[in-house]
DNA sequence: ATATCAAGTGGGAAAAAGTGGGAAATTAAA
DNA sequence: TTTAATTTCCCACTTTTTCCCACTTGATAT
């Protein structure tokens, strides 16, 4: 399972090192995507692959329209890229998704369950701020829908 | 059973040593995540297993579709990590999360059914004297809820 | 009173993780 | 075809983390 939070380096020829602690799980390649919210999501092969089908299919409980689902499919796919993970465990970010979360010199890469998410430091922890005032109302929403 | 109210010293590596009562019961690794309410959880993995089941929204690979569930896996999975504890029986407090509650030198360690949390020793003398003048009210009202 | 043991604390040295940069290889441009 | 630019590969440095050993304190036993 991928979880924690680590403040790394954008270097100059925009790698940055992937936590030692992640490297395992997410392999030799990985695939980088736009996310929701103002970050990017990187997902293992194997996961990639399950959540294309899920978003492709059109059998899925998504309650979206056709054409939205269009939208979204290519907002997802049309900006993924697979990148290979160096010997020394860092990636390269494409200049296209860096530019999308306002990445300068330091990222956060965040360990969430299944996927990985890279922020700009700073947006990550303001967002951490308000997530934090609100985490006791989530848990109980939350808490409450799974136990209908 | 996890019972009992330690008050240790963080030294200047972030260790802490967990009470000797408690390091049968948790094992070799645990998970620290950000708690509700102003600490840490400390759950042994066994625990942590149910516990994120639970929390991610287990017949949905698509889950981060939904806005109130990544914000809330973010803050679970993103602020937690899997801590080794030492051969001495010390495990390693991650800055953020000593961030988080504001621990500096001293912390309490509270054992709570089945899992552990730890707050800056302070904030939990003050929070004591506060839960003790509530207690009777409190029973009543949990008392209520349960035998409804 | 002294020795012994267990629990907790502190610190040095080795190992690992993260960062930076040069040179070779590849691609693009002139 | 040569030159310039970009990308890839590899090595080296710095910082952080881990591992191990030793000290302190307080309780118990001799």
């Amino acid at each position: 399972m991928l979880i924690g939070e680590y403040i790394h380096t954008i270097d100059e020829k925009n790698r940055i090192s992937m936590p030692v602690k992640f490297r395992k799980e997410m392999g030799k390649k990985i695939i980088i995507t736009p996310g929701l919210d103002s970050c990017l999501f990187i997902f293992t092969i194997k996961e990639w692959i399950k959540v294309s089908k899920r978003l492709s299919d059109n059998n899925n409980d998504l309650s979206f329209l056709k054409a939205d689902q269009r939208s979204f499919n290519r907002y997802m796919f049309g900006r993924a890229a697979e990148v290979e993970i160096d010997s020394i465990g860092r990636i390269l970010i494409p200049d296209f998704l860096k530019d999308r979360i306002g990445l300068k010199d330091k990222a956060a890469i965040i360990g969430v369950e299944d996927r990985v998410e890279v922020w700009n430091d700073k947006v990550w922890l303001q967002n951490q701020e308000v997530v934090e005032k609100q985490a006791g109302e989530l848990a109980e929403k939350l808490g409450n829908e799974k136990t209908k």
